[in-house]
DNA sequence: TGTACATCAGTGAACGCGCGTTCACTGATGTAC
DNA sequence: TGTACATCAGTGAACGCGCGTTCACTGATGTAC
């Protein structure tokens, strides 16, 4: 089946779309490739026309996983009424539909576990992604550069690790009380 | 080989201590059977004599870790200068020995992702630990009843999101940062 | 405009390998006599 | 006290299976004439 130039281009993007998605379900090594192409509506043979390998997708699936998460943050601030970015950020970043769907959600609490075992390049490129939420995240928060700096780092480390808690002992009166309490921070 | 009574359990013990620290190094799937008992000193064979699936060995490990991890924080909080148990929790959770012994530390950020995605049995003992550990940060924590719970979760979430955040990106000036600010909290 | 051909994205069988699991066996040691 | 035997924790070969990866092939479509 020979395609239009960009039809190659199209198949591979969906295919990172769907990885981003299922690893984030599944973890690293919770997917196969086969699976993961049929997911994509492809068979597993085609695979390594579009990857090196397993771990190049991870690490693309992971770079986009974290793209989106940012996506999301900068919609929920552009949507916010002025004056209440960092609730509207935070409302949103700690209700139970993102605590649900781990396959569309922030990618450091599905994968931050497996990226701390991937080696020091994937590790880097993750740190930029995690350095743009802190700064984000930063612009909406109050005071000096320091201080904004600060409150960031200490509110995406709250988000993350109350999303995190919340999913592992979900569904329960003590996954909501997290979301509850870390929501008022 | 014929062995004392207590030879069994003891061995048994052994493979569990092992299999607390791969699992919170490698993740659930990456790491095997053989592996695991190659570890605890013993071929894989054995297994099976001591339990009934990996899966079960999982459940009983993270029951493991999880009691290690409250141990810890137990300690800390004896040995802390009456006054300071809190700082000392915290300084404690938040240092670069944690971040970089995965193996010995904090079952919640080295397994929360692949508890999520266990069963609901595994997950609702894995709550039972979540809440021993909140109870014990509330019982150090300054307030009412209803104020040092709501702290001690909060505080929970913050150092669960800082440690995991600060593994992924390790070892960077970013990774050294993220627990600094946690930990002034 | 119609036809023959080249292209190449995607298919599916096959590869070696390591996984979780099973099982016949071993051999050191406690026990019976 | 010495010897024969039963026990059973641990061994290691073997199982089917799914993994990541390779490769000869297919067949729809763009292009050349």
């Amino acid at each position: 089946m020979r395609y239009a130039t960009q039809h190659k281009e199209e198949t591979r993007q969906r295919i990172l779309e769907t990885a981003a998605a299922e690893f984030r379900k599944h973890g690293v090594d919770g997917i196969g490739v086969a699976d993961l192409m049929k997911a994509a509506g492809l068979t597993h043979g085609g695979f390594y026309a579009h990857f090196k390998s397993k771990d190049a997708l991870f690490a693309e699936s992971l770079a986009r996983a974290s793209e989106q998460t940012l996506d999301a943050l900068r919609k929920a601030i552009e949507t916010a009424e002025p004056g209440h970015e960092r609730e509207a950020v935070i409302a949103r970043y700690l209700s139970t539909q993102h605590r649900d769907r781990a396959e569309r959600g922030c990618a450091i609490v599905a994968l931050g576990a497996d990226v701390s075992r991937q080696d020091a390049k994937t590790r880097r490129a993750f740190e930029t992604r995690i350095e743009s939420m802190i700064e984000l995240v930063a612009a909406i928060s109050e005071g000096s550069d320091t201080e904004r700096r600060r409150t960031a780092i200490q509110t995406v480390a709250t988000m993350v690790g109350a999303l995190l808690l919340a999913r592992s002992v979900r569904p329960s009166a003590l996954s909501d009380e997290i979301l509850d309490v870390a929501r008022q921070s």
